[in-house]
DNA sequence: TTGCGTTTGTGGATAAAGTCAACTTAAAGG
DNA sequence: CCTTTAAGTTGACTTTATCCACAAACGCAA
């Protein structure tokens, strides 16, 4: 099997999402939270208030990055953190209003530029394509 | 429709690559071509000899950044770049022996991440997800 | 309760990638 | 010719990523 050709054809993907974003990040990313701020809001957006750590393994990134990335966020007034009652060590962030309306400008956009790079799929192959990234297994 | 779940899919299986890889990295990454090189390395011998133009837009990277990682590994003796007879500016790029070496090993890596995520899905759909990512279209 | 290992989040230092613009050389086309 | 465009290169700079050590809080068992 020696299959590589998968892992070029996401890189390759995520690629030219993030290329087709960033031609018109000017557009719709006021704010500024660049893609790695836009991810983690998105996500916010997709699971609601999540634990700092669950945030981390959910988008897979280092967690000293996401506390960084947090903070940034935190000071744009787009997420807010509160220490958990039950477990003192673990904080809850959670989108603010403002950072809501920034997920729904990044929503639309990402939404065109995905939309654009699947016109050569039908609806339903995109679903199916959906369907089984998700299905996706976690590796370790 | 508004879609950016596609976005987050693909960004987290990425990274879940990425990072297994990088787990593992030491017991086959001799060279140290990392990641960037290693994509880079594997288009090479899937197309063979490929001007730096083509090589840029096919893995959708900046050119300046082409030009420098293209020096490393000629500087590590994996590529070979001779300049092309009918065209004063190109240059044509294409793996050495020791380049099929590492690609080799690093083909035998990825296959081993990729096919590790890719278990929940049958055979069949796995081959349904590269043949839908591989019509993925090309934005502009 | 105390001690011990583990989890959660921070902080710092450093390396790797990405971004942008200016610039050289060469082709292409009036 | 002369202007325009394409292919690479270089430089300066910002953003991400990686690695490691650490403090605080929890879980649990002796």
């Amino acid at each position: 099997m020696h299959d590589t050709e998968l892992a070029l054809l996401i890189d390759r993907l995520m690629r030219r999402i993030h290329n087709g974003l960033q031609a018109s990040a000017h557009s719709f990313d006021r704010k500024g939270v660049g893609p790695g701020g836009g991810i983690i809001l998105m996500t916010l957006a997709d699971h609601g208030g999540m634990r700092l750590s669950d945030l981390t393994t959910q988008v897979s990134r280092d967690k000293s990055q996401m506390t960084r990335a947090i903070r940034v966020l935190e000071g744009k007034g787009l997420v807010a953190r509160v220490p958990c009652e039950t477990d003192g060590r673990v904080s809850r962030v959670s989108l603010t209003d403002a950072g809501h309306e920034v997920v729904a400008e990044l929503t639309e956009a990402v939404a065109g530029v995905v939309g654009n790079l699947l016109t050569p799929l039908s609806a339903g192959e995109q679903r199916t394509l959906k369907d089984l990234l998700r299905r996706t297994g976690v590796d370790r």
